[in-house]
DNA sequence: CGAGGTCTTGAAGACGATCAACAAACGTGG
DNA sequence: CCACGTTTGTTGATCGTCTTCAAGACCTCG
């Protein structure tokens, strides 16, 4: 169900009951993939967009020679895919992280939203500059910071996103994700990525046994990492 | 003039008589400012967007500890922080990197236009999912691709970007760029930088002397950039 | 129980950072 | 137009981070 979609809205602001009714018509029918699957192909061009319900979906670019770069991750609530409303073209593949339940958002419904609701569809654009905005923190951690605080940074970026969407059991959730895929996000190996967690470990800011995350010393991980939420704009405001 | 936004948007889509008014009608006064003045500053909250008319700009992000980070490049007819519009405040700031003449457009202006046309308002939209699908080759980059092939991914880009709204002589542009600041959107440092350009230089892939930079070898430099201009979505649609 | 994936550790080497010095280009004022 | 100071470009040397290769431990699941 949409209902996750229109949390995620409601986060940022406030929705009109027809607005409301609006989102929960868009919504069709939802589809199920396992862990590994791709929920989007590169080349693709869609005529719906998919709507994270629950799991854990991730952009991927592939380079000839092996190399493989995430470039964004979605947690419930998140379109995987809303540009391709515009864009048309996926010029890179989604894939399931975990399994994860989408709902399809047909384009010609949000085309249609974007010409009955202007509100509405302000909103539906904010999510993609949200998500703009945190591609810009990752070109940062990217270009400029050392695997140590890259990593810190992305946990922090995940708790604060994950505890919006009500994902987190206080300081500790769920990340169904290999050190190999950590890596593909930190632009780091998997040898480079178990020892850099191993820092972490070690100075005690977290613990991550099995899936379960869990942040020991919330203070010191924001502070190696330099993170401040405000770019993720979980805050209402009129839009 | 906002003739550069016009051309901007008719790369990608065309637009009716009205939509082209109402375009023309959004355009208020423009801003001269010189190499190094901040265009937006970090923190702030606009009331206009502001939009390149001339001049070269890029979003900066700076950490403690003097590392700088720029995670955007603006060429005429590109808007630098339209994601203002929504996102209300500024999490980075936008630099001017040459003598950069630039349009403000009210915040007012563009959410009327969201109301009044939804055609135009979806090509808005597409302008900052543009912005995004740079973003995420930008992270490939920074996360998978070394030094040489992040410059040359980066000049094909710049290459194709400027070749779109008319700024290339043939294979030649210009780029008002110190080596330092090209580094600071490759995410490394000046030597290395120099070392990095001068590598391809003796390669015969480009020249680059003061700011003008030739391509010599557009099919070598592509193919060690794995550069594919689909990203920038050049071409018309209906959107 | 075996097989494949994941995690962990060690060692060698590549890529890029940093420090330092100097050359070249540029802008400004005299 | 030249003298000067400042910024930018260039080069060498050293050091640190991260990669790669390789092997073994652990773990999960059929």
């Amino acid at each position: 169900m949409p209902n996750s979609l229109l949390h995620a809205l409601e986060l940022r602001d406030t929705l009109t009951a027809d607005e409301r009714k609006a989102v929960l018509r868009a919504a069709s029918n939802e589809i199920d993939f396992k862990t590994g699957q791709d929920i989007v192909e590169e080349g693709e061009r869609p005529n719906a967009c998919s709507l994270v319900v629950s799991g854990l979906a991730a952009r991927c670019i592939v380079l000839t020679g092996g190399g493989r770069q995430f470039t964004a991750l979605h947690v419930p609530g998140d379109f995987v895919d809303l540009q391709s409303l515009l864009l048309k073209r996926m010029d890179h593949a989604v894939l399931a992280l975990a399994p994860t339940r989408v709902a399809r958002v047909a384009h010609a419904a949000l085309r249609q939203i974007t010409v009955d609701f202007p509100h509405l569809a302000r909103l539906l654009w904010l999510m993609t500059l949200v998500d703009g905005a945190i591609h810009r923190e990752w070109i940062l951690s990217l270009g400029r910071r050392q695997a140590p605080a890259r990593l810190a940074h992305l946990l922090c970026e995940l708790f604060m996103r994950l505890q919006a969407v009500g994902k987190v059991d206080g300081l500790s959730f769920s990340l169904p994700l290999t050190q190999a895929q950590m890596g593909d996000m930190l632009g780091i190996s998997a040898v480079h990525m178990n020892r850099t967690l191993q820092e972490l470990r070690r100075e005690g800011l977290i613990s991550w046994q099995g899936q379960a995350v869990t942040i020991k010393d919330w203070q010191h991980l924001k502070s190696l990492a330099e993170f401040d939420p405000a770019y993720l704009s979980l805050e209402k405001a009129p839009r």
